[in-house]
DNA sequence: CTGATTCAGGAACGATTGTTCCGTATTTTT
DNA sequence: AAAAATACGGAACAATCGTTCCTGAATCAG
């Protein structure tokens, strides 16, 4: 019928995830957009409705990619114990080496938006329930196979990776660059599983 | 000289570590600012320059208010274990009892800003390191009255007791309402002190 | 090729942003 | 009482905000 995109929407989001991720909602303006994802304003609105929507939708995007990775982690991981480590010293490497810090942007999202968006609202709490469901479940499969302490429940450990997981990323935005902190507190946390 | 301020300049500043604190800085407008201080525009900008000065001084205060408090709280404790697991409960409390929820307002500033203003980025590596000394130097003195645990140094224990206050406090951010959530969590910190 | 359709670019919108300025009221010092 | 000084309230500022709309180019079906 007519001409076709010339952009690649997921592309698009991407760029999107990127900024926002970088400059928060509020720091982001329509300009901002048009500048970074490389198109027009009225291609934008048109194919996303408006800076709300888009943010939703890359948001949703993020979450998605970021639970794949987990899943695809813990699901195939010999030793589960092992596993998690990894997460977060990947985790660590990444928030040592973002030159623009960047931390996480559910976490980021979850500060600057969750109580005053409820939409954000939502996908926060989903997000808290799969991560947690995830986590709990590879940590009992772990305590299954010998390879984790059963002296916590599952659940409650999943919930104590996720609250320093959260912290991590917390620190990561912060700009701390010392290695050194980081390891102190994976060193803690890995004491009690 | 001339006529006396008919407002007390560090009641405002409580009242904007409010505001501030509920909807952060790029959340709060000016009109908001002059709405919930109570104070005219002109009284507002003379008085403390612009929106990012009277925003600096604002957490400054609060940084301060928070440091008084847990130095009183862990210079004056019998246990030193139990001092802890008291400021976790308190933070619980307020969590769930805060109707609108609010975090910590530094938490919420390390986020939004303090890779974007470096003043804001020296006051929050400020407070890490200050409330880090705070709280190794208590559990040091916990480990030497056998209170807690040595098995850990006490810096790196201090490092891992931050980080999950700030999970804790971007948790409460999200509206999480659930006791059980928390006290999970809890329970596994303190399980390694 | 023609006509229909949808694209991209950018001008333009009203609303809101943070900030400044001005006139008036009020208080203290001389 | 007069004068100097400052707080106050609100109008007004330019700039930027998110969003809409208009124009012309591009691409498809017939």
């Amino acid at each position: 019928m007519a001409r076709t995109k010339e952009f690649n929407e997921d592309q698009a989001l991407d760029k999107a995830i990127e900024i926002f991720w970088h400059k928060g909602y509020n720091g982001t303006s329509a300009q901002d957009l048009v500048n970074h994802l490389g198109l027009s304003r009225s291609s934008l609105y048109d194919t996303f409705g408006d800076k709300q929507k888009l943010f939703v939708k890359s948001l949703k995007r993020y979450q998605k990619q970021n639970h794949d990775v987990l899943i695809e982690l813990l699901e195939n991981a010999p030793n589960i114990k092992t596993a998690f480590t990894e997460i977060f010293k990947q985790a660590v490497i990444e928030s040592l080496q973002d030159r623009i810090t960047k931390g996480c942007f559910m976490v980021n999202s979850s500060v600057e938006l969750a109580m005053h968006d409820p939409e954000i609202a939502k996908i926060v709490h989903d997000n808290q329930k799969t991560v947690e469901d995830i986590f709990s479940k590879a940590i009992k499969k772990g305590q299954d196979l010998g390879q984790i302490s059963d002296k916590q429940e599952a659940r409650s450990l999943a919930r104590f990776i996720f609250n320093n997981y959260s912290g991590i990323r917390v620190l990561a935005r912060t700009g701390e660059r010392d290695k050194q902190v980081y390891d102190d507190i994976l060193k803690s946390i890995f004491a009690l599983f």
